[in-house]
DNA sequence: CGCGCGGTTGAAGAACCTCAATTCGGGTGG
DNA sequence: CCACCCGAATTGAGGTTCTTCAACCGCGCG
């Protein structure tokens, strides 16, 4: 893991709201987030934008450029970003040098390939009420594997306009998925900050 | 091309609704379809059916056998099929041959990946008569590709039950989306035939 | 002949959207 | 420091889409 780092090439640090990635643009760079959060997402033929994942802390930004010349989506950050940047063709050379990480790299891909299918089926099964209640479900989870959650509250850097476009339903209606959520006390949410208060309550609603 | 035939283990006849493989099946067998449909699905947590796409004549069955142990997700035979067999090892073994045939499995496999996000835009961001539509045209597409539509019509052997699990709507509403088509004179449903009678109208609904 | 599956139809209601107006809070220029 | 402004959240009213439940029809098949 120290020889991943030894290929840093530097750290690039970004402002909300800068694209990072456009679709079909040729990947030359890999990030890892060091700090923030970005959007993954496409553009519908209309042009409507629809994320289909929030990139967070520690996360890795184009996994799939070791594969793929170039991107499929577009990333943009949600906040200001702090991001680790390594050439691609470095992490390439360096996952291609032994059997046992390329195989380990192959399968990260080969779970995000099935957990696609599996989001596909959630996606396509669930009500607004029950998808907004997963996303922040899986964001909590996500961001608590980092240590980044204390006593079920966290950075929650979203707008409802993110939550609309990654879950498909308007603003509007997010606002009053979100505000039952809240008279309920079963969440919180402050300045930036998420609480989960009834983690029971949430997972109940969420299936 | 005659080489990969050479490999051919014999021919599989199955019946209407005979389950192929079940998600969590390990792979042995390699199948393409010779003749007949077949549904690829996983299930909601509710136990719900989602089809994630339609097997046709000339498809891989399980083409991701090639990298991956087990089955993600559940085949059903929707008619009477006959399917070409291999076994996965002697495909596999082919396949890492020679660097070329590597590489174009490779470009099919990720093709796949890419297409499921697109796929995914489409579903989340269209109406019911959109996705109605969209369907029939992607359908006739991929059997015109293979020769199996003439003037428009071919064979539909789906049931209102398939539609719907794949797109995530009622029957009685597949119903109705399917019955303005008809009453529009764009399609024209009999038997398990099925004729697109106006295939510029059904472009303009599908978008 | 009768049974059952699949398609069709109607009525009522839930979920979600659209449009539009209002509020709230943080940032900015004067 | 204050007035203003702008993006985002909130709220209301009214409409559309889709679901649910229920009944009925038609047809193939044992």
């Amino acid at each position: 893991m120290s020889e991943i780092l030894a290929l840093r090439t530097g750290v690039r640090v970004v402002a909300k709201k800068t694209v990072l990635f456009r679709e079909g643009d040729p990947f030359r760079d890999f990030y890892s987030v060091r700090e923030g959060w970005a959007a993954c997402y496409g553009l519908s033929e209309r042009g409507t934008p629809r994320i289909f994942d929030f990139i967070l802390p520690g996360d890795p930004v184009n996994l799939s450029s070791i594969r793929l010349e170039a991107s499929h989506s577009t990333m943009e950050a949600i906040t200001d970003m702090v991001l680790c940047a390594f050439r691609c063709s470095d992490l390439a050379r360096y996952m291609h040098e032994t059997e046992d990480r390329w195989r380990r790299l192959e399968n990260v891909l080969i779970g995000e390939f099935v957990a696609s299918k599996k989001k596909f089926i959630e996606w396509a099964t669930n009500s607004s009420m029950q998808r907004v209640a997963r996303l922040i479900l899986s964001l909590a989870k996500r961001l608590d594997e980092r240590g980044l959650v204390q006593n079920g509250s966290f950075q929650f850097p979203l707008r409802y306009r993110h939550i609309s476009d990654a879950l498909g339903m308007t603003q509007v209606h997010v606002n009053r998925v979100m505000a039952t959520l809240r008279n309920q006390g079963i969440i919180e949410l402050e300045k930036q900050i998420l609480h989960i208060r009834q983690h029971r309550e949430l997972v109940a609603v969420s299936k």
